[in-house]
DNA sequence: TAAAAAAAATGTTTTATAACACATTATCCC
DNA sequence: GGGATAATGTGTTATAAAACATTTTTTTTA
């Protein structure tokens, strides 16, 4: 992609009347521009790795990223899935601390970073845009603690749908009204939903002879959405 | 206990040089002082249910209180353990919303609970303090990730081990300098560590038969501490 | 201080899910 | 375009941990 589009696709961050930063002063936006940088990640690249240092504030302009942590034999538990305007690895930079996770690009994707100096020194005088990053992260805190909940006590089914109402949530349908906007990896689906690959295509397959959901290779629809909250509530 | 004694209590969460409000000027402190109240729940008493609205910041200055969600079935899952001057449930604050989870003392507590309005008033004004705030809700949301995974994907005796060594980082060792300074029940520990009761007292007595450990009734005494580390990082 | 209730301890059975094995189908890339 | 590699699908077995059952001990309270 050509640089000026890259420089096109951070604009909302500060420029748009929704983004966060949108109160700062024209100088302020000038200041963060000047201290930003676009990169593109193709499908399948690492943002970062646990342990890395963060370097900025990384908003993803465009593309789907996972976010994961490596646990007991080098197995993945996706910790969350980032879409775009949101906002990826904020947490170690707010922490002072590496990164305990890694971020790797489901499809190609934009992202503008925010170089870290420059933003607290601007987060240092302004309480307000500091504490609308802070309700993201009490946002994200309560998402976290409610999956570890679900992760730790729901079956399967529960886990697996809830994972599939999850990618609805952050992704969206496509125009049809019911195929999810997101085409995971049967191992990412099993990764995101804390069971083992086989257990996830298994358990897909079950749902859609159950006519909960239709499966075209990677492509899901969701057939009785009402249903498949059902499972996930009830397991 | 006498009110006095009450308000001396909640003195370090605001005059303490090492309180996150120690940057405030006296007249904010006075603020907040006039718009603060403190509270003693007996042992075993609610402080917060899911569902309620945070009126303000708790402040644990004495005690032990632990937050929790209930889950499958009303299955508890222990989401936290709060010692002494911490926050207690200034994730829902944050967000703007209602409580996420539950807190209740597992002894006699005193908290301070500052106001919400007077808080944020100030907060307004004050980065530093936001950022202070938000630093620690980083570290907890750190920490839940890591939870999620190691409740997950460890075996019985990792998650067991993994609890044992939490009580020691949060609430210290006693004088003999191998005593966890927390006395809890089996049933709390279970819940701490995603097991049944009877799962988590069956695992005790074997770390207690492997000498990692000794028991006497509530009182858990670490015989080897890097022993059980191991056990907790291996399962 | 006795009775009742709660907590702790322990043995047995059941079950959900991981682990394993292998077949089939896509997709990558030389 | 075809060989290699990765992803998907399915059946079988093994096992960790829940569920259940019962006893013993401790704590509460009447």
């Amino acid at each position: 992609m050509a640089l000026k589009n890259l420089e096109v696709a951070c604009d909302y961050f500060l420029n748009d009347p929704d983004s966060i930063f949108s109160p700062l002063s024209e100088e302020e936006k000038k200041d963060l521009f000047a201290n930003h940088i676009c990169t593109v990640y193709k499908k399948g690249e690492i943002i970062f790795k646990e342990g890395d240092k963060p370097t900025g504030l990384i908003c993803l302009a465009n593309g789907k990223v996972k976010i994961f942590k490596e646990g007991v034999g080098g197995r993945e538990q996706i910790v969350r899935m980032a879409s775009p305007l949101g906002f990826i690895g904020y947490r170690a930079l707010f922490a002072g601390q590496n990164y305990s996770g890694s971020a790797l690009a489901l499809e190609d994707s934009i992202v503008c970073i925010l170089e870290k100096e420059a933003l607290f020194n601007i987060l240092k005088n302004n309480a307000e845009i500091t504490l609308a990053l802070m309700k993201k992260m009490a946002d994200e805190l309560g998402i976290s603690n409610t999956r570890t909940v679900s992760l730790t006590q729901k079956h399967i089914r529960g886990r697996l749908a809830e994972s599939l109402l999850l990618l609805v949530d952050t992704y969206g349908l496509e125009e049809d009204g019911r195929t999810i906007r997101a085409y995971l990896s049967r191992e990412d689906l099993a990764n995101l939903s804390n069971m083992t690959t086989s257990n996830a295509i298994r358990t897909l397959s079950t749902f859609a002879s159950e006519n909960l959901i239709s499966l075209e290779g990677r492509k899901i629809s969701i057939l009785d959405m009402k249903k498949l909250e059902r499972v996930s509530d009830m397991g």
